[in-house]
DNA sequence: AATATTGATTGAACGATGTTCAAGTTTGTT
DNA sequence: AACAAACTTGAACATCGTTCAATCAATATT
């Protein structure tokens, strides 16, 4: 129901009805549409995970690896636009918390940009590979999601992958640089 | 109460209790909830569009004057959290569009960073110039989303500011390379 | 086999929330 | 003073998530 109707779309009621049962008796498979909807976030990311896992294999630079999970992580928020908006659109109550299954679901995704860029950088400690590993992907997160929103004018996708290529060389050049 | 309760703390009941009316009269005012998000979300945009013009002047590089835009754009967000969040958290009916005026006062914020461009890419094409600048904003924007989340480990503000001065540095260090 | 216990299922009900509207009140004009 | 226009009110409506007493089915126990 998130991936055609939008997280705004999910409703209770319809849910039940469509796995036949009422509508209280969601209620036994789950303690909230707060955990309902993580759950779902949960399988997206799975499914990302081995998305960014098929670029990975048997590339020759790390730079190419990086562009090429860059460019997986564009087209898979592309196809399934919904599910992987409701990774970040949703909020819980300050005060619940996120289950530790949730965080951890989250941070398996820097793992993709910190191997090549612990190849492109051995001299760096864990540390700062782990925080430029997050910067970069918020970088082109930030692209993707701009990019993808129908908000403002709607850039065509073979566009934004161009962009997004372009502009996560040119941020490893330029750390290259940095570096020398 | 957008600023201090955040978007979804924004209760119509509470609004008119707090400017002292009926609950209903906030409808000659306002036509929707969401004309009324939209309103102070234009608010929002013109303070930031003052902070970020407010680090343009007299500074030598065009370079240095992308890195200080990005920083204050960090500033902006973490001073002003909930009104920043709620420019990009607030969805639309996918039936009802944006009024003309509110897409204008978007479109603004990336003058900022086309401007300091178009001075390092004096022989670019208007559009081209257009389109990074887009892909820069958007790849900072990312930047300060994810460091201002709680949901993950929350990132020091003077560790954010640092990685995003390093990483603009680089991206335009690399754009430069790149085009040479 | 008969009964008791446990657990799932139901759907009505509750509270919160955005929105509407008939009725009442104020304000302005002649 | 009399009338019209506009504003204000607060009750009512629809739609949500969520709860829960009652019912039902299944399983265990005697």
């Amino acid at each position: 129901m998130i991936a055609d109707r939008g997280l705004a779309g999910l409703k209770t009621r319809d849910l039940a009805r469509e796995i036949g049962c009422a509508n209280g008796a969601v209620y036994n498979l789950v303690a909230d549409v707060d955990e309902l909807i993580l759950r779902v976030g949960s399988r997206t990311l799975h499914r990302l995970d081995q998305a960014l896992s098929a670029v990975e294999s048997g590339e020759p630079s790390p730079q190419a690896t990086l562009v090429r999970i860059a460019l997986a992580y564009c087209d898979f928020a592309a196809e399934n636009l919904e599910l992987w908006r409701a990774l970040f659109e949703h909020r819980m109550d300050p005060d619940k918390p996120l289950p530790d299954w949730s965080i951890d679901d989250q941070l398996q995704l820097f793992r993709h940009v910190y191997q090549p860029l612990a190849a492109l950088f051995p001299q760096r400690s864990r540390e700062e590979l782990g925080i430029t590993a997050r910067s970069l992907f918020s970088a082109v997160h930030g692209m993707v999601a701009l990019g993808l929103e129908q908000k403002l004018v709607a850039v065509p996708l073979p566009a934004l992958r161009k962009e997004i290529a372009g502009l996560v060389r040119a941020m490893i050049d330029g750390l290259i640089a940095r570096a020398a």
